[in-house]
RNA sequence: GGUACCUUGGUCCGAGUGGUUAGGCAACGGUCUGCAAAACCGUGUACAGCGGUUCGAUUCCGCUAGGUACCU
């Protein structure tokens, strides 16, 4: 008997139905659900981030939703951190928890871990930037050349984002950000199940043009307008806030800017798609029976397990 | 009915030229170890139709079709 805990995690395009099948799946495992969404950890939007509903959490506990102001820092690592601690609490009552979100990334980082990086100060951040702004990607790059030539030489030169990133860890760690990069996967304490919902892109794009629909009669509209005044956060560069913000600025009438939001959703689901297919892990499941068949996989993993 | 102006790939936006591909957005395909619903990369030869001028026309001329404005 291995002993481990399972980790199941309900992971696929936005609006494919994951909040639905996690509720089933914890249900039918008496386990609580933890959240992999880069937005829905933020507090004051959750209609436009489709976070699980309060009586979807009346019946099964969610962790890491709405516990963040707009304005507070986060990333990949510290969601890390966050669900590795939440998980264990967890796991100290029951052997099986359900993770559920669509933020690729976050899932990786829980699942397979990313490599310890300090955190970059608020000086640093100021201090790349600043130079980014005032003299441009070229220097910057001259600078990473000089300080992390491997660095310089593996990072996607044209993606400032990126750049920037390099050169912060790089001044913020006193080493190289090469030398920090490992490669390697984390040892987790739990067994890992990865499920997704396989859905045509039609119907799946059908699907994201009537939630966008209810999200507008759910109140998008006076959700987006009440946090306008924080648009320039990163939280807020989102789909279906970034969208209204150009509506209340005049930029488009409202049916185009619900126009784009339905586009702009179906991008980002597209995104997502090809991320999930180079997944070697990934079990993919039919829309109608998603729920039995994952429990059956579950039930079987765990009789192998048990017998191991 | 008359006059003027317009018609660019994908029922989108939009620059330009007598002789290489504007660009944007969408689409499609990707990247991804720290803001990831972010950021970035790749692919796609179009100039309404017909005729004329020309070595050569998307670009010049004419006609036709559709559209816009003004006049009657």
């Amino acid at each position: 008997m291995s002993g481990k805990p399972l980790l199941v995690v309900v992971t696929g395009p936005t609006a494919s139905g994951k909040t639905a099948l996690s509720i089933s799946l914890a249900e039918a495992l008496g386990c609580d659900i933890v959240s992999a969404d880069s937005r829905q950890v933020f507090r004051d939007i959750p209609i436009g981030t489709a976070a699980p509903s309060v009586e979807e959490r009346a019946r099964v506990p969610h962790h890491l939703v709405g516990f963040l102001g707009l304005d507070e820092p986060y990333s990949a690592a510290a969601f890390e951190a966050d669900a590795l601690r939440v998980l264990d609490g967890l796991f100290a009552r029951r052997q099986v928890a359900v993770v559920c979100g669509g933020s690729m990334m976050y899932v990786d980082a829980l699942t397979g871990g990313i490599d310890d990086m300090p955190s970059i100060t608020d000086a640093t951040r100021a201090r790349v930037r600043d130079f980014y702004e005032q003299q441009g990607l070229d220097a910057l790059l001259a600078w990473l050349e000089i300080i992390d030539p491997e660095m310089h030489r593996i990072v996607d030169r044209r993606n400032p984002k990126r750049v920037i990133h390099a050169v912060e860890i790089t001044l913020q760690a006193g080493v190289p950000v090469s030398s920090l990069r490992t490669g390697q996967k984390k040892e987790r304490p739990f067994d890992v199940l990865k499920f997704c919902i396989d859905m045509p892109r039609e119907r799946l794009f059908g699907r994201i043009n009537a939630r966008v629909e209810s999200m507008m009669q759910a109140g998008l509209l006076e959700e987006a307008r009440a946090v306008r005044h924080l648009r320039h956060l990163n939280s807020l560069n989102t789909v279906g806030y970034k969208e209204l913000f150009a509506f209340f600025d005049g930029l488009m009438d409202l049916d185009t800017a619900v126009a784009r939001i339905a586009k702009n959703t179906r991008v980002y689901a597209k995104k997502q798609l090809t991320w999930l297919s180079r997944d070697a892990d990934l079990i993919r499941l039919a829309p109608e029976t998603a729920a039995a068949d994952a429990l059956s996989i579950i039930k079987k993993f765990r009789h192998n397990e048990t017998n191991a």
